[in-house]
DNA sequence: TCTGGGGTCCTAGGACCC
DNA sequence: TCTGGGGTCCTAGGACCC
């Protein structure tokens, strides 16, 4: 792959984040097979290598595979999201050390601004990948390449293939094993060519990444729009995607959870919906931001094709922006009684929280009637409505969850 | 029995205005 | 009796990501 410009980037990524996590506090998991669950103990969200070549597949439920984990002795365990996002800040302080710019791209991910270094990138990364290892016990994976699509290639590879030691670097490839390795890859594959879009680019032949590749552009963008398009000149090597080291502000805040058990109850609904208002609330102050949008919705199972399915929302506007719980989980009760119907079995339900603005209320420290509203708001903040409290029948089941080792206190590893 | 959750961006279509 | 066209803004839904 020529280089058509001076860009460089890195994508460093945790090989199979969550069950990773789970190892580091449990050594003896070190070569077994594990899975970790979604919320409910739903899906399987996360395999290490072993659970992946018993063909265990990403996002699989749970109960299909019920049999063969227990038959191949897979360990299980439920998501322990403290747990990673802990895991997640340490790694990316490790990452960060290796380049000015970085971007936090997800949980187990970062992007690197290469560009320019003269020092050797190879060595570099290697040392990156060495560090993150020793200090956190995450084993992670190097892409690089002169756009963002070209280095989520190169960390594909940098995957599959031992023989790189972790990382790979995909603009040092001659333009034919280039295209190669693009034969090689199918076309939704590739970094935001998704279900829907491969579907369309194989009604016209393109079924892998070199189809795609020597495709004309006028096609693509009929086919996928401008996003198609940026992917397509991302992968000829001119960068359409920045680095963003600053996240953009936040535009909505949501809290939503499948229920532990089917529900028809107004007040099991209610106690559902006005805890998971709290932790939208709790979010939103904690990032000292207000909100003009409250939406709240719940809805049938819409897997179970034997009953009759109904699907509840209402969203109401404000026109001054509002943080304060006490106003907001009273009208979140409010619209729930509005859309309430009798005699479903409701199985999720949510808030959202739109519009999202800087709170203006919290920030000044001298003023003596906003100071003590914020007093109120970490109140809040440790209090449960009294509406909160019932049977607990709508609480997601965790049957596997191992312990919050790095956050709560009474839980911390003893050595 | 048992199918996740939290985000973003793009687009099409309706309402409204001049 | 004849009855345009262009622009903006908003929203819902689709598609994608991890």
């Amino acid at each position: 792959m020529p280089k058509l410009n001076q860009q460089k980037f890195a994508l460093v990524d945790c090989n199979n984040f969550y069950a990773s996590c789970e190892r580091v506090f449990d050594p003896k998991l070190e070569r077994e097979p594990i899975v970790v669950l979604s919320n409910n103990d739903g899906c399987v969200i996360a395999r290490s290598n072993e659970a992946k070549s018993l063909g265990i597949k990403m996002g699989v439920p749970y109960y299909q595979v019920k049999d063969l984990i227990i038959d191949r002795s897979v360990v299980v365990k439920s998501s322990n999201y403290p747990l990673y996002g802990d895991m997640s800040s340490r790694v990316m302080k490790v990452i960060s050390q290796y380049s000015p710019v970085q971007e936090v791209y997800s949980i187990d991910e970062s992007f690197l601004d290469l560009s320019g270094m003269t020092l050797n990138l190879n060595t570099h990364m290697q040392a990156l990948k060495h560090q993150v290892k020793s200090w956190t016990g995450i084993p992670v994976c190097v892409g690089m390449g002169s756009t963002k699509v070209l280095a989520k290639l190169a960390n594909r590879i940098a995957k599959i293939y031992p023989r790189f030691n972790g990382v790979f670097d995909i603009d040092h490839l001659p333009i034919a094993r280039f295209e190669k390795l693009l034969e090689s890859v199918e076309v939704g594959d590739i970094w935001g060519v998704g279900r829907k879009s491969t579907k369309k680019l194989n009604q016209v032949g393109i079924y892998s990444s070199l189809d795609f590749y020597q495709a004309d552009i006028g096609i693509i963008e009929t086919l996928l729009g401008v996003n198609g398009k940026r992917i397509y000149r991302e992968l000829y090597g001119y960068s359409c995607l920045a680095i963003e080291e600053v996240a953009p502000p936040r535009q909505q805040i949501v809290s939503s959870r499948s229920f532990g058990a089917d529900l028809s109850d107004f007040n099991e609904i209610n106690q559902a919906l006005t805890t998971l208002t709290r932790k939208a609330v709790n979010k939103l102050n904690m990032q000292s931001l207000a909100t003009t949008s409250v939406n709240i919705f719940i809805y049938t199972n819409p897997f179970k094709k034997d009953r009759p399915c109904i699907n509840l929302s209402k969203t109401i506007g404000m026109s001054l922006p509002i943080s304060d719980p006490a106003l907001i989980i009273p009208l979140c009760a409010k619209l729930l009684k509005q859309i309430y119907e009798p005699g479903y079995h409701f199985y999720k339900g949510g808030v959202i929280l739109g519009n999202l603005t800087a709170d203006q209320s919290q920030n000044d420290l001298f003023n003596p009637a906003t100071t003590s509203k914020s007093n109120n708001l970490s109140q809040h903040r440790l209090l449960r409505y009294a509406s909160e409290l019932g049977n607990d029948r709508w609480l997601p089941r965790a049957k596997f969850q191992s312990n919050r080792f790095t956050t709560h206190w009474n839980e911390l590893l003893c050595v």
